[in-house]
DNA sequence: TATCTTTAAGTTGTATACAAGTATACAGCT
DNA sequence: AGCTGTATACTTGTATACAACTTAAAGATA
């Protein structure tokens, strides 16, 4: 079978790990298509492995939602533009209620490092490096995540990283593949959730994060699904 | 090894999901106590399993968040009353969301069935049954995350699912062990959330909610810590 | 004594083997 | 034809085997 995610994400991974991100990425670009029922064998032969990776797998991407293991076979769920806009509800929920609590207590160098990580996106996007744009744009928010020290949001989050991520590989590759023009945006809605940070309102920083994850929803929906 | 956790919820379970629910009990319990390094062999070992099933429950009691697996051994986390806190602030999260969405789309006979839960809680607490009460008091909430379908925000609640299960029974184990005048309270705060999701009202939906968590997990706190 | 080497036991990750259950197809019967 | 029983291939759940790595301690050496 064809990698094709990212290997650099994949330093010191096993072969569990490799396999789960493997078939997460093919399922939300859509290789693997929804009802498809797959069995431990099948993949293990695909991959060259023995069940046991595979197993651990599956019930990784089980407890993501990309499959729901049954008796018989793993059924493919898939990720539908339903399901996108379900993951951008939950994430509102998550970094709304993380950037309300850093506007209380604010952290030290928090913006500082944002502001980096942003100049990292502009530098990616320079060129046209969409794997390293996806996974700052990543970074922004999980690291404003971490910043709150909520061991069980942070788990909240965890849930739905993987996903989040491979998302986002996939709408930023598509995108990127014939303009980086959209770049732009992107970034100068991460500005605009740092502005909203350091303003500490709270009303203000709930229509920005909002706003951010409802224009990003879009853009990933329809990058992944008006697919030329 | 002993087992203490209700065999009625474990029919047709495989021996990885008994061995998680039953480790998952006895950490919450504080038999088994943060810090502490658990091996596959030896958790094998307690319960005369093979290594396979203890791989997956400590897959799944990691992915909750009650251990952390490290190279050598999962170290094991606990559940302090920090973590609890935050895991009520989660709970909060989920069910105001999914009760403001309620409040726009009503549902047919979920009143009803609301009600009939709460009947079968007062019925168990006659009985001083803690264990179906305690199932009854979960599965109230879970018929309304359920009733909103979104399969999003329900896999967030299946993350916590058995945590939550696992710190009511033995909260509510060792509130009944003395009397079952709190029950009253229980049920009351259980009314006041259909009260709340009849009124349709959001402030008060989001109101009532805050209070019946911020009780609760009071409540489940003490008794779990508060031992005496 | 202090430090480096080596040796041993223990750990996980993966592969393989086995057992029990399930769907499917096919043969035989009415 | 339609139904029934059975054989068969495939599935998962669990047990066992093996390899690579980590840790810690014992022992040699300066």
């Amino acid at each position: 079978m064809e990698m094709q995610y990212p290997s650099s994400w994949l330093q010191g991974a096993s072969l569990g790990e490799r396999i789960s991100c493997e078939l997460r990425l093919q399922i939300i670009k859509g290789v693997i298509q929804p009802g498809i029922v797959l069995s431990e064998n099948q993949i293990a032969a695909e991959f060259g492995t023995s069940r046991s990776p595979v197993r651990e797998a599956l019930k990784t991407l089980s407890t993501e939602g990309l499959i729901r293991l049954e008796r018989m076979g793993a059924v493919v769920l898939g990720l539908t533009s339903k399901d996108i806009e379900e993951l951008y509800d939950v994430r509102f929920l998550i970094e709304n209620f993380v950037l309300q609590r850093l506007a209380k207590d604010p952290h030290e160098n928090l913006v500082a490092t944002l502001n980096k990580i942003i100049d990292k996106m502009e530098f990616a996007a320079k060129y046209h490096d969409y794997v390293e744009f996806s996974y700052q744009d990543l970074h922004f928010h999980e690291v404003m995540i971490a910043a709150v020290n909520h061991t069980r949001i942070l788990h909240l989050w965890n849930g739905i990283r993987h996903i989040v991520l491979t998302a986002l590989l996939v709408a930023t590759e598509k995108r990127f593949a014939k303009h980086t023009q959209g770049a732009a945006t992107v970034i100068n809605n991460h500005r605009s959730i740092v502005n909203a940070l350091v303003s500490k309102d709270a009303a203000y920083i709930e229509k920005i994060v909002e706003a951010h994850f409802e224009d990003t929803r879009k853009t990933v929906s329809d990058s992944i699904f008006h697919t030329e």
